[in-house]
DNA sequence: TATGAATTTGAAACTGAGTTTCATATTTTT
DNA sequence: AAAAATATGAAACTCAGTTTCAAATTCATA
């Protein structure tokens, strides 16, 4: 079990720059990608993914599935992360994305475990639906 | 808004046949070919997932994103449908799909509906997580 | 039961997101 | 400095799905 070291580099430390400067977003690989090359720093698009991987694995960053079908997305984790219980809502009128947290899910989370021998993972659950905005245009017909 | 007109083919029969054939499975649009195929009614690429498309969107198939990053599954729904309200939890240690229906839930829609202005569609969300066996394996430290 | 307009099919080429391969480059250890 | 360990990235690949378009099928009408 001899853990392979980590070689500091220019593309890692860059990388994690750029997630932790936009530590409020989800970033795509992309997204980094162009951000780092307008930078003037170029990091290949293998070394992008290989590295998101590894921070994803050592939880210090998220990926979440937001866009049913489209890429992923990767947003850095305060290490005292104290934002942790919330649920990601995606409205697929308008496409914005919503962060509830509110007290009421604990209930919902113990109910689950309880009753469902059931945990969920608020990191990796996304409730889609519409937005009062979007329902309403629905409801008129509207789209 | 002169509707085009549909017509029947060997194809689209077969395709809606399968779906409804397995109606308590979710499909993907390859199995779907496969069976098709070996069924000795070939059928494309193409038109598998076009009419898949046009399925879903008269709102007689369902389409799911249920395995984050794979491809889409759909299920024929039945008309009358009457299990209209249940969550998917899908464990991502063992990678089980569980159906949970249960009076609780209405009670999170009204809550997220009536505080949080958004209402949930189940068809489109999945709640991911760990199952307790799952679970009691990652505590153990296994996996 | 022909004819022809409307619609559907599917092979092939494409796209987007991500992965694999492997020769080269960089970092760390000695 | 040399050697060993690790990281990089161009290129080619995979996988899921989409686009294109000529050929085939369906259906309404004569």
């Amino acid at each position: 079990m001899t853990a392979s070291a980590t070689y500091k580099t220019r593309q890692r430390e860059q990388i994690l720059d750029c997630l932790i400067k936009n530590k409020d977003h989800h970033l795509t690989a992309d997204e980094i990608m162009l951000d780092l090359n307008t930078k003037k720093v170029p990091v290949g698009r293998t070394t992008v993914y290989r590295y998101l991987d590894k921070l994803v694995s050592q939880g210090i960053v998220r990926r979440y599935f937001i866009e049913e079908g489209k890429s992923a997305c990767y947003q850095y984790m305060e290490p005292d992360n104290t934002c942790n219980l919330h649920y990601h809502l995606k409205c697929t009128g308008c496409g914005h994305l919503f962060h509830l947290q509110c007290e009421y899910l604990r209930e919902l989370d113990s109910h689950i475990k309880d009753r469902h021998a059931f945990s969920v993972d608020h990191s990796k659950t996304v409730l889609y639906g519409r937005c009062s905005s979007c329902e309403a245009d629905l409801n008129r017909g509207v789209k």
